[in-house]
DNA sequence: CTGGATCCGGAAAGATACTG
DNA sequence: CAGTATCTTTCCGGATCCAG
């Protein structure tokens, strides 16, 4: 009864672990988010993500490219522009973001009620 | 066809970051699974989450203990031992980490196929 | 102006040892 | 067993700088 859940849990979290190893950080779901909603440049990125500076930015933007989740495209210029777009796989982040995002207002409104009592 | 979004995605974006607040790092839904799993002592976490230290385990459960997801019970001893249970508000995050384990799974069959090519 | 890179300082994560 | 102290390393954010 007990040696069971110590194998087992490994095997449960594992496949958590390997979510959370892309997904990581507060800023790449959002950024993921920005994407969709139709926002495309590293300025714009930059200006609807509050917070988020443009050194974390670049390096989280490199890492969403490298695990093939957004395309970085350059079209030459003059001026050069760079547009990033989301790719298909991305896409089936979906449930994690909302899941996310229902929690978070569910939890938005639990803080909200016990904040009367703080 | 663009101010639109603008403002829409910060609200798009707002309960996601308030979520990830709470889930933030990548040890915390760890720990709510090894917990809902049936560990309940300080080193048994410790031991069924691969690599963590117990100075993090520490502080993430004090995190989640401090936003009502866990309680800690110490049982006066001696020996003193200490039990950390799941609360039921912990619960209403279980949709999320089946969405995390469930792309978690899809990810990691992605990576073994690709695999092959490199 | 846009798309970053680089330098710097503080904060947080990790590894290990040690204490009650 | 349940943590803390300590040290090292990595990360984060801001500001600045640069190329086009």
């Amino acid at each position: 009864m007990d040696t069971p859940t110590l194998g087992y849990c490994i095997e449960a979290i594992r496949p958590l672990r390997d979510a959370l190893d892309i997904v990581n950080g507060k800023w790449k779901l959002q950024i993921l988010v920005a994407l969709r909603v139709g926002h495309h440049r590293f300025r714009e990125l930059e200006r609807v993500i509050p917070g988020i500076s443009s050194k974390v930015l670049a390096k989280e933007l490199k890492d969403l490219e490298q695990h093939q989740l957004i395309q970085r495209t350059v079209h030459e210029g003059p001026p050069v522009l760079v547009k990033y777009d989301i790719l298909p796989y991305a896409i089936t982040l979906d449930p994690v973001i909302s899941a996310l995002r229902d929690w978070g207002e569910g939890h938005r409104k639990k803080i909200m009620g016990s904040a009367v009592e703080a």
